[in-house]
Formats: structure tokens, C-alpha cells, sequence
DNA sequence: TTACTTGCAAAGGTTTTGCGACGTT
DNA sequence: AACGTCGCAAAACCTTTGCAAGTAA
């Protein structure tokens, strides 16, 4: 039984064959997982995903494909402060990160005068911008009834 | 000889002690090289400073006191992207980074209108802001004679 | 076939920790 | 005296890598 989706390469993976790399059967795998991933794992987290699909996946694979993916740029590499790496498919957009200090969450968000801020800043202080990552922690507001304060 | 600053209690020291905690010669030093440190030093770095004014200072008491004093708010924690983490005191003043990443230099900044964007940002998504963190990645402008591109 | 990729296990770099001894309060 | 702190060395963690075997092109 072949599940339909295998058919389809992911995003990922015609962005691996477009740059020429071999297609093995591990890196199409680590590829569909992290194209399929809504969320942003870390390597171990891909390598559960990864190997609940073909246990034949070593941590390291994971590992380096982790880093080859993203010195090609087709994925990105985050830092939430949880002391490992996470990450997200290099989508076309900009975007940064609040991250919910009380469940961990994470919204990305994308804002045209904040972008500007930044170009701003970087230019007025003599450098021409590369990149940049922005993170926002924060509690949600609740609006629940009033609490004896 | 006594150097005339070891007299004068830094600013992480003094508020060490607010805190009510034990001033060890260590945990003076560190402190002191903290509080005049103009960069942002890693822990082997602070470890070097430190055990330069005193060689009975261990590496272990270094990543202690930073741990300590990121703790309790005097310090901040900051990731440039190398590997290892990097501190300075906290001082009352909001800042973010621009690293050259062409030599690694460091250039603090800080913008109103920016804060602004951030914090409507925040409060826009439903959260309260309680931290954040921008670093920009450059590469310095140069105002050079025109190269035969 | 050839060059790239993999798995395994060992090693690397940073940070934490158990423990007995020591120092501050 | 009591409790916090220290140094040392071991270990925990995340990540990288050497090597021999396997595989895509």
C-alpha cells in the first residue's frame, strides 16, 4: 500500500534536484517532512518524524542534511532560546517570531513598517542589511473576568 | 600596590549585594570584569578577564555566576549566531545589535520607532510584550573609489 | 564507475553538576 | 555554626566527523 502523497515530490525535494544534489531515499524523506511541517522542529524532532516514515534514518543524516539544506538556503535555522536548533522551510516570505513564554507557541508574523524600521537603522549606521531576526516574547492577554487583583 | 578601582564596588556588585547575595572574592571579580567589559564577552572570555586578576577562578564559578546573574536580571544572554552565548551587564537601556559579519563587530542601536512597531506588533497578535530581541546582520558600506564591477 | 551519501560510533564544543572542601554571613 | 559557594573532574547536551559500506547518476 503506497500512500498517494509519495508521488508527489515536496517543495523541498524539487528544490534539492533543482540544485543538482542526489536524491536518496533518506533526503526525499527528510525533505517531505519538513516541507509537511506546520511547525518549527528541532533536529531531533525531524528525525522522529523522519523515522516514523522509514526507520532506516540515522540522526546524523538528519544532521546533515539539516545543514546542507540550509547553507543551500531552502531551509532556515531559528533560535528560540531552548538552547537547540529549529526549523522552517525558507519560504519566499519574511517573516519573524513571537514565541508564547508560557506554552512555548510560536506566530509568525511579518509587518511592512517594522521591515522599513530596520533597513532604516541598518543604512543610518552605515551597513547594508543582509539579515535579521527578530523575536518577540510575550503572554497572551487573557480576557477572561475581572480576578481579585 | 592596590589598584584603586578594587576599592570602588561595580555596578553588577553592588546590586549583587541588594539581592542579598554572598560576595565571594570570585563573584566580585566576575562582576567587576562584567561591569567593565565595553563588549560583549563569551564565558571563556570573561573566564580569561577574570582568572587574569585572579588565577583561582574556575570555569565552573564563571558559567555559575553568569547563570546567577542572568537569573536575577543583571546580566543579558544574548546568541550572535557563533555557537556560544554572550553577555553584558543590563544596563536600564533598551538595545538591539547589528553584527558586521564580515569581522564580527558589534554595533548597538536603538530606535523609537521601532519600539513602537514591536510593541504594536505584540499587542496586535493578542500578547503582552515581556521581551525581545533584533539582531541585524550587515555588512559595513563602502564609500570607496567606483570598482570596475 | 565515480563521486556522493549513509550509519555507526567516536569525538568536539559548550554548559551543567556531584561532591567534598572552603568562605561569607 | 550554617548555608552558600568553590574547584575539580565527570557528565550532559547538541552537533560534527572519520571511516567503511552503500547508492544515485
Amino acid at each position: 500500500m503506497t500512500t498517494p502523497e509519495e508521488a508527489l515530490p515536496s517543495r523541498l525535494e524539487r528544490a534539492c534536484a533543482e540544485r543538482g544534489l542526489k536524491m536518496t531515499g533518506q533526503r526525499r524523506i527528510i525533505a517531505r517532512v519538513l516541507s509537511e511541517a506546520a511547525d518549527h522542529p528541532d533536529v531531533e524532532e525531524v528525525y522522529r518524524r523522519a523515522a516514523a516514515i522509514d526507520a532506516g534514518i540515522s540522526l546524523a543524516t538528519v544532521y546533515r542534511s539539516m545543514r546542507l539544506f540550509e547553507e543551500i538556503g531552502i531551509i532556515q535555522r531559528h533560535d528560540f532560546g531552548d538552547g537547540r536548533a529549529r526549523y522552517e522551510e525558507a519560504r519566499g516570505d519574511h517573516h519573524h517570531h513571537l514565541i508564547d513564554i508560557e506554552t512555548g507557541e510560536v506566530v509568525e508574523f511579518q509587518d511592512p513598517e517594522l521591515e522599513a524600521a530596520v533597513t532604516r537603522i541598518a543604512r543610518h549606521l552605515g551597513f547594508d542589511m543582509i539579515g535579521q531576526r527578530l523575536e518577540i516574547f510575550g503572554r497572551r492577554i487573557q480576557r477572561k473576568g475581572p480576578e481579585t487583583a
